[in-house]
DNA sequence: TCAATGATGTCTTCTATAAGACTTAGAATT
DNA sequence: AATTCTAAGTCTTATAGAAGACATCATTGA
């Protein structure tokens, strides 16, 4: 059924079409973060399905994290906004184990023109207007991550040094509540490198000492990079953890 | 149906009771990897249950990639015997974006007895015996990566230099093929360090450099460790890749 | 009287099954 | 040698009922 109406993925299963549908809603907003969508049923009587078709298709969404299935409640709209969402895109752990809490000191947040580097990985042009934020972030009093990072300047529009200092929590929360911009997923590039004076004076350690390099590109929905990260880690007490499989 | 013949997981969905018995088979070896597992109509007559629900249980099993499906052929256990699974636990790329191949030279291959710390990561006594080699990969000449691999003594009897050169291909092939080990996932840890003498030696770095260590506890089925890790790169031109969901 | 308890209804996702479509590969046929 | 057929596998879709969450409302007990 229903072949004709449908512009996009004809040819390929009709749960693929749903899912490709409810991505649409989701990238235009329809449902917000944190909110309800509607239930399976509703959705199945929407696209004309049986409400299974359609379960297979939230069934993949969630498992990209784009939607969080509670049975009895209600299947949500993903969000940075949730406790146990907070250390999604932070891999970086104390090695004794215990929990973190990273104390923020944002240093400077300034207008700026894309260096053809950075342009490039938010697909921009080289010129387009863009904000650099500077940020040290400590734990138990010690530095131990110095962080740049680089958003387009349309997109974030009136982000300043006092709103990042206004806000506390996540930064994927704070883009999220004040900019509609939510983050999917990210990819990190991670190198050793050494201390320069700069890095050295900020987090406190001698110059050429071995530091974790990690550069991150994140992306919104629709593959569209919306912001690029080169932190910094000092290793020495707390390790980047990974799972394979 | 069927809750009285069933000694495990009886309050749980059929369909986890299913996975937890293909689970089983699988780790004893009932099918081996490479080979292709019964059919769904088969595994359903098998356990007395429809062809949905296997299929449900191989579905989270291929989710967690023990088994691979191929369409109109069979559900196979998966094996790091085949092309597209050389790369699957190796996030190292070169920065150029090139394919690169990692040329193998093993240094020694010794049997020791484990440290207390080795001990406590494989789970075994200290003590006990367990086999030590240390290796290093080349790419265009160069020496990249300094690693030493702990395993336990048990499981990898005979394991000596010349087995290891012996062979050629991955290593995870080798434990499959040699050892009827398979790797079904892994946990990495790493840091940032400085090149000491030895490390400097052998990856051709001044003193002090600035490597990327990685350390690996890989384990087979049923969550049993079966190999450490410990590896360093040089990343000055090439990176390790990760992507965050 | 009032607060705590428990039954009930409704809306949600979750589980299980069945039927037919699609894919693959090799055998049979032309 | 090319084509068609067939068998055996997975994949897709639909349906029915179970199970969880929660609000409502009646009942109970002090």
């Amino acid at each position: 059924m229903s072949e004709l109406n449908l512009p996009i993925a004809s040819f390929s299963p009709l749960y693929e079409q749903i899912k490709a549908m409810i991505l649409a809603s989701l990238q235009a907003s329809e449902w917000l973060p944190g909110e309800a969508i509607p239930s399976e049923m509703d959705l199945a009587a929407r696209y004309a399905v049986s409400q299974g078709t359609v379960r297979k298709a939230i069934d993949e969404l969630a498992a990209q994290n784009l939607l969080v299935r509670r049975q009895g409640k209600g299947t949500f709209v993903a969000t940075h906004q949730e406790d146990d969402w907070q250390y999604r895109f932070l891999r970086l752990a104390p090695d004794s184990g215990e929990k973190f809490h990273l104390v923020n000191q944002f240093l400077a947040c300034v207008q700026a023109k894309a260096s053809p580097y950075i342009a490039n990985l938010l697909k921009l042009k080289a010129g387009d207007p863009i904000i650099h934020i500077d940020r040290v972030q400590s734990f138990a009093g010690q530095p131990i991550v110095f962080e740049e990072i680089w958003l387009p300047g349309a997109r974030f529009k009136g982000l300043d040094l006092d709103a990042l200092n206004a806000w506390h929590g996540p930064m994927y929360a704070f883009y999220e509540g004040e900019y509609a911009t939510h983050m999917v997923r990210a990819e990190e590039k991670i190198k050793a490198v050494s201390a320069d004076e700069t890095l050295a004076m900020h987090l406190n350690l001698p110059l050429g000492a071995p530091l974790l390099s990690v550069e991150r590109v994140a992306f919104t929905y629709g593959n569209k990079p919306v912001e690029i990260r080169h932190a910094r880690y000092d290793t020495s007490e707390q390790h980047y953890e990974n799972k394979l499989n």
